[in-house]
Order: structure tokens, then sequence, then C-alpha cells
RNA sequence: GCCGUUGUAGCUCAGUGGUAGAGCGCUUCCUUGGUAAGGAAGAGGUCACGAGUUCAACUCUCGUCAAUGGCUCCA
């Protein structure tokens, strides 16, 4: 008898050679029939492999984290056996499971593949499932691993098992698909009841642009229909709030062929919301004791030389800009920190000095490569809400807790209600990739981690994802819809100042180094806006939103009263406009409600001889008839209330 | 940059080797209507661009450009 540890503590004695299946049996039939496969002892295990020892089991189904991952393991395996019957003689790279799905990466050789193909692979694939094909895992020896692909000639399989060592290699077979894997996966394909393959794209094998291109293809599969179902109205819901499109619908942004690929062009009403923005976080800033500055939008290439930004990204720069008599070179401003290193260096700086705070809203530009673009949140013209602050070591940890307050700030006003702090260090294994000392290193990871704990954030560590120069803190913002976005970025960096030699006088009268942070809370206001239009589906907070209410006189009579309450809104500072169509009431409220309009304003017969106002509002439905000034403080106040809650 | 897909009216999209289509929007007229679509008429297109095949190309072929899904990259 051996005894087994489940999660809750309680041990429960087995014959020795019992497998998780009839552990889980031995619970509940109802367990059993949802189990995928088991943690023992910290390692993933198939459901039908013996336990001969004491061990602690965890149970994993669908509702684990891991549960997902086998399923979507297994699917990636069910869909290369599929491809293997269909295309024979096709050779596979990997396959794996991601964060909704799975895919694998396949060599067509001859074949010619599109998505057209999917409904006979998804056929294929059902009717595998169908059989309730079992999943047999089996180890073998290197020698034999090798000879099986080399012999089947999967060269991609051949050089992973090269890869790997002796002793630890397993094969799991499904039909006659036999593959390379660790595992664990699910006993049998019966358990996928519902199958989407989505796209189809190249990758590169092992990532590497200079090795052959495979075919990619991307699946999802359930266990039951109405899952998949429920994630087909998640896609749809996500391209409503593409913010490409609603871009367009709502003319905030366009793009121009002949002005150039991926330069956003700022419409009125984009501009404006743009500009409200920059207000905002102007307004939190000099709170904050930052100053603004202003910066040419282009640069010397010896300022580049200076910083070292040419010899890393000169080459993948847009070509200089030379001048026709004395042959100087200028950049495009890929970033500010050098121009504001410039700043800090125009006069001699005392420790009482510190910390300096200089912002700018920078408009910088970055040769992207075409396939990259992408909406606003990949251009190669974008401003960031930029700011350095140039300290003391013994500042930096409380100058990091405040931009880390600006940010949360910033979160809390424009509802990001969840997020995580993404810290990037250095691979203490990789150290000649960064520069900088060791002690100014874990001094400044020291410091990010600190403030991180001190404000409470919820941390993820990447260790390897540090800038060049120094560590970094990325928020990471859940929208509405449960995606993921990377915004505000805050970094310190010993680098710059020393390539610059900035100096301060401290207490000592001696010569000292400042740390530089880079900050930028929203990122870029192209990629801050293209989240916000996501995140709300294009129904931005009242004090952002470009038209706050929309006046819809009854019929052309009251046209001139809708002219009177229009001008005394926009002196009470409402942004109010008035569809002066001849069209129905209803019609102008289907438009109004399209629009995403928060507030439509009825004015006829009776409210122009009570001078007064009949409000609908955005989603909600009619709110009754009230005063003219009454609605312009019921805007206001909530404003207000928004944006004073620090 | 690489692989796949797409490109028809301002927008969303049908369509065919033989004179270019719808809905919405726009203009004009009728209607003056009280909380999600009133009616009629009209304007609007070098079918992305360039070559080729053909008696004939928006349609087929090749190339270019752009968008798009990925890969690689991202100071």
């Amino acid at each position: 008898m051996i005894n087994i540890t489940l999660p809750d503590g309680s041990v429960r004695q087995y014959q020795k050679g019992i497998n998780s299946y009839d552990i889980a049996l031995s619970i509940s039939e109802g367990l059993a029939r949802n189990v995928f496969a088991a943690e023992v002892n910290k390692a993933m295990w198939d459901l039908e492999r013996p336990i001969n020892n004491d061990a602690t089991v965890r149970l994993i189904t669908w509702n684990d984290d891991e549960g997902k991952d086998i399923f979507w393991h297994t699917s990636a395996h069910l869909m290369a056996e599929a491809i293997e019957i269909l295309y024979p003689g096709v050779k596979f790279g990997i396959g794996p499971s991601i964060e909704t799905g799975f895919y694998y990466d396949v060599d067509f050789l001859d074949y010619a593949i599109s998505s057209d193909d999917f409904k006979k692979i998804e056929d294929k694939m059902a009717e595998l499932v169908a059989q309730k094909q079992p999943i047999v895992r089996k180890e073998v020896s290197k020698a034999e691993a090798l000879s099986y692909f080399e012999k089947k000639g999967d060269e991609y399989k051949v050089e992973l098992i090269r890869d790997l060592e002796d002793g630890t290699i397993t094969f799991y077979q499904s039909g006659d698909f036999v593959d390379l894997c660790r595992g664990p996966h699910l006993p049998n394909m019966g358990f996928i009841k519902a199958i989407k393959l989505l796209n189809l794209a190249g990758a590169y094998w092992r990532g590497d642009e200079k090795r052959k291109q495979l075919t990619r293809i991307y699946g999802v599969t359930f266990p039951k229909k109405k899952e998949l179902d429920e994630y087909l109205l998640l896609l749809e819901e996500a391209k409503k709030r593409d913010h490409r499109k609603l871009g367009k619908e709502m003319e905030l942004f366009t793009f121009s062929q002949k002005v150039g690929v991926g330069l956003p062009i700022w419409l009125p009403k984009g501009a404006a919301l743009r500009e409200r923005l920059e207000n905002f976080l102007k307004k939190v800033q000099k709170e904050y004791g930052y100053q603004q500055v202003i910066c040419p939008h282009i640069g010397n290439v010896e300022l580049y030389k200076t910083s070292g930004h040419f010899q890393k990204y000169g080459a993948d720069s847009f070509r200089p800009i030379t001048t026709p008599q004395e042959g100087e070179e200028f950049f495009l401003k890929p970033m500010n920190c050098p121009h504001h290193c410039e700043i800090y260096a125009s006069k001699p700086h005392s420790y009482k000095d510190l910390p300096l705070r200089i912002a700018e809203f920078g408009t910088v530009y970055r040769y992207e490569q075409s396939g990259e673009l992408h909406g606003l949140t990949r251009v190669r013209g974008f401003t960031q809400d930029d700011a350095h602050i140039f300290c003391t070591p013994e500042q930096l940890e409380e100058e990091f807790c405040k931009v880390i307050d600006i940010v949360l700030y910033i979160f809390k006003t424009l509802d990001f209600k969840e997020f995580t702090a993404q810290i990037s260090l250095r691979d203490p294994d990789n150290k000649e990739k960064y520069i900088g000392s060791d002690e100014n290193w874990q001094k400044a990871e020291d410091a990010i981690m600190h403030a991180a704990k001190q404000r409470n954030l919820n941390t993820t560590v990447e260790i390897g994802e540090a800038a060049f120069y120094g560590p970094k803190l990325d928020f990471m913002v859940k929208d509405a819809i449960g995606r993921k976005w990377q915004l505000g970025t805050i970094q310190v960096d010993y680098n710059l100042p020393e390539r610059f030699d900035l100096e301060y006088i401290g207490s000592d009268n001696l010569k000292h180094r400042p740390i530089m942070i880079h900050r930028a809370p929203f990122g870029s206001m192209e990629r801050f806006v293209a989240v916000l239009i996501e995140h709300t589906g294009g129904n931005f907070p009242l004090w952002l939103t470009p038209t706050q209410a929309i006046i819809l006189p009854i019929s052309d009579k009251y046209q001139e009263y809708a002219e009177e309450v229009c001008k005394k809104l926009s002196k009470m500072d409402v942004r109010v406009t008035i569809d002066d169509r001849s069209e129905k009431t209803g019609k102008k409220i289907r438009d109004a409600e399209l629009q995403k309009i928060p507030y439509m304003i009825i004015v006829g017969e009776k409210e122009m001889n009570e001078n007064s106002v009949s409000i609908r509002q955005h989603g909600v439905g009619d709110l009754g008839s009230m005063t003219i000034d009454g609605f312009a403080t019921l805007i206001n106040s909530q404003i207000e209330e928004l944006l004073s809650s620090e």
C-alpha cells in the first residue's frame, strides 16, 4: 500500500501501482470523467501512469491553468494527426499550447494550403475525436528517437532530439501519429468536443529569420461546444472594439498613403481628445514638481554617438538628414533622452537642485519594418509622454515611488482596474549584454523591487528582459474584455549620465554622477489612445469624449431654442452640438446612440415654454426634464468628482 | 523584411471574360414628427496601380503598392 496526499491535506491509502484516474474514481465518478492528468510530486503526469511510491497528488481538470494547457497541447497533436492523414509526408516543427488555444508549425512541402482547407482539417479532427483514440506515452532512448524520425525524414524533430538528453525522451502516439513530446496529455481524444481553426501564418523555424519558414496553423478547442461559442463571441466583441475601426468611425485619426505608412494623422476630434489627456497629465505632473521643456525634432549625429544609440540603432533608423553646404548630419529624433541630458548639462547642478524632473510631450520617429505597423499601437511617428528625472542615489527609490503614484492615479482615473507590474531585471549569466557596474545594477534593481513592494504592486519578474542600460518596470493592464496591454514604463538608467558626463556637486563638495529615471505613464499618446478606445469600446469617460451632448430638436420649429440652449451650455464648458436635420426624433436618437454620445438633449414645445431640457442618457434612457443650468451642473459635477478623486 | 489573405462608391460589402450593384451616408424635395430607422428623387466608381494573355479584362497571369493575420524586430 502507498499513501497519497491530496491538496486538502487528506491522506488516502491505495495499492501500489494505482494511477491517477483510479484515484479520481475513488473520490467521485464525476471527477473521474473530467480529470485530464495529475500533478504527482510537483511533476505533471499522465492519468494512466502508475504511481509506485507515496506521493502528493493534485488532479488536473479544465478548471486548472495546467488543464487548459494539457487540453490544447493534446489538441495540437490531434491537428497534426489530422494533417498527417490529409497531407502525407509533411514534416512537423513544434506544436505547443498558447494562452488561448494552440498552434502547430508544419512544413507543408509542395502542398498549397490556405484557410479554405481548415474545414477539411477540422472535419478530420472531429472524426478522430469520435474514435476516442487513446494517447499512449512511451519512453524511448535517444538513439531510438533519432532513428524513428530520421527514417520518417523529419529533420525538424531530429534537430530537437539532438538537443535532448538521453533517458528523458518520450513519444506520444495517437492512431498512427507519433510525436516527440514531454507530455502529459489527455488520456484520449474524446474530451475534445469543439474545434475551431483560426488562422494561418508563416513562422520561422526556431524563430530564426535566417531559417526556413514553416506554416503555422492556430486553433482553439474546448470541452464543450458552448465554451467555443462564447469564445467566438469574445472575438466578435474584440473586433467591434478594434481601435482602427472605431478611430475611423468616430473620426479620431486617419492614415494617408501619400503622407506615409505608419504616420498617424490626428483629426480634429482625436486631436482634441489627445489634448485633454495631455493637459490632464501636465496638471498632475506639475503637482509632482515636473517642468515642461520643448526640444527640436532632429538632433545632430554627434548627439546619438554620445548617447550610444547611433552605434546600436543607427543602421536601422530613418536615413540621416544632411545639410547641402556643410555636410552636417542630423537624425530624426528617435527618443528624447539625449536632448534632455543636454538640458541637464546646460548648467552646473548642486545636490540641492535635485531631483530635476523635466517633461516633454516629445514626438519621435523610429523606422519600423513595414510588416510591424499596426493601427496606432505600432507606428513610425509617435509622441511620448516622456520625462526624465535626474536624482541622487539616495533619492532614487522615493522618486520611483512617486512615478508609480502618478501611474496609479492615471489608471484609477481612466478606470483600468486590473493591472500588474512587470519588473525586468538583467540576466546575471549574461552580464556582457548590459553596461554598468554590478554595484549600480544591484542598487537599481533593489530600488525598483523595494518601490514596487512599498506601493503594494502585484508584480511579475522577468529575468533578462532589462534594457541594456538598466532595469525597468512596465505596467500591464487588462482591458474591459480581459485582454492584456503594455502601457506605462519606468526605467532606471546609469548609462546616459555616464556617457554625457553629467554631474552634480554633493554636500561633500565633490562631483557625483546623477541617476536618471526615464518614465512614460501612457507609453505614447498613440498607443494609449488605442488602448483607451479598445478598453472603453469608444464610450470614453465624459471628461474625454469629443461630444458630451447633442441637442435634438423635435422639429425645425424649435431650432432657435436649440441654438439658445447650445450657446448657454457651451458657455458652461459643455461640449455640445445640434442635430438640425429634418428627421424624426426616433431617427436622431438612434443616430446619437450609435455615435456613443453620452447625453441627448431633446427640445420641443414643452421645453421651449418651460425654458428647460429633456435629457436621455446613452445606453440608459430617458432621465426626464431639468433646467439648462441643472444639466450643465450635472455634467460638470460628474467630471469634477472623477478628476478630483486623488 | 518574411509567409498567408485581402483591395469594387465616403462607409460596410455583393458581383461577372461582353455597358458596374445593394444598404448606409451625402444632395434636393415632400413630411414638422416626443425617446433606437417617415417617403421620393438625385449625385457619386480609371473596380488599388502597372504590365501581359484575349476580339474583349473589374474578372485570368505576373509585378508593384497598401491593408490585414502571424513570424522576426521594438531605443
